[in-house]
DNA sequence: ATAAACCTTGTAGGGACTACAGGGTCAAGA
DNA sequence: TCTTGACCCTGTAGTCCCTACAAGGTTTAT
């Protein structure tokens, strides 16, 4: 598949998947002998993670990181291990803060269910999420 | 308390307080006699919260609208929830995805715990987050 | 009083995209 | 076959979100 379905498919700006070949995030896909990029699912799989990475807050390094483990197939082994405990520790975090957000909007949302009375203080809740 | 201080206490950079006021995420605060801005724990809280929400994958607009449910103390009802249904969403998405890679990463954390032998192949699943 | 350490403004830089411009490739239809 | 349109290529320039100056004023400490 060429730039264009790939970035349909998998709903990622064209001129993106160019971008994140620059730096390293994508690999160089197969050329067609005019010069046109070859994607396959591998591709797919891989835009996707990253798409997903970044909007659930991670930088291009840790996505750099996090897709080492998966390139090195079979490389050293307690160093993959540190790596995963690391991005293990902040996903958690990061899961514990979304939860809390969680309840603080699911309150919001059935205290102001229906009616249309100006009673919501309850939200100041929000600014509690603090480290 | 001053920028810098208000900076120190949070861990933002003090120049990103400023553009944060600039582009209207945090509220111009008072200031002393002579120009200094004057922060008070309430400004603190919010910028904390804004901090976390951007590690978070949260975009700028989406933080202006969820500190609009807050800014709003008391403002027509049925369109806060509405607001908080579309946020409650995106927030369980989040949350989701994240549970995948934090299962994925633990297994990876677990099979190579220890000993320093090349058979992390399970990592593969990581590609399996989709949408 | 004078330096150090803050603060103010404005502006210019960097990272991560995003959108051109100018040109080549390819499939479909007249 | 030739052409039109939709794609692809490269490079460059712009945008958004910060971040880091520069040039100057204020506060604090010695």
């Amino acid at each position: 598949m060429k730039r264009g379905e790939l970035a349909k498919r998998t709903g990622c700006n064209a001129e993106t998947i160019r971008y994140y070949e620059k730096i390293d995030l994508m690999p160089e896909p197969l050329r067609s002998a005019s010069g046109y990029r070859q994607y396959d699912e591998t591709h797919e799989q891989r835009l996707r993670f990253v798409m997903r990475g970044r909007e659930l807050g991670f930088t291009i390094e840790d996505l750099k990181s996090l897709l080492s483990l998966v390139d090195r197939n079979a490389v050293c082994c307690g160093e993959v291990e540190k790596l995963a405990k690391v991005h293990l520790r902040s996903v958690r975090e990061k899961i514990d803060d979304l939860k809390q957000m969680e309840s603080v909007l699911s309150d919001t949302v059935h205290s102001c269910s229906g009616k249309d009375v100006p009673e919501c203080a309850l939200i100041d809740t929000l600014f509690g999420v603090r480290r």
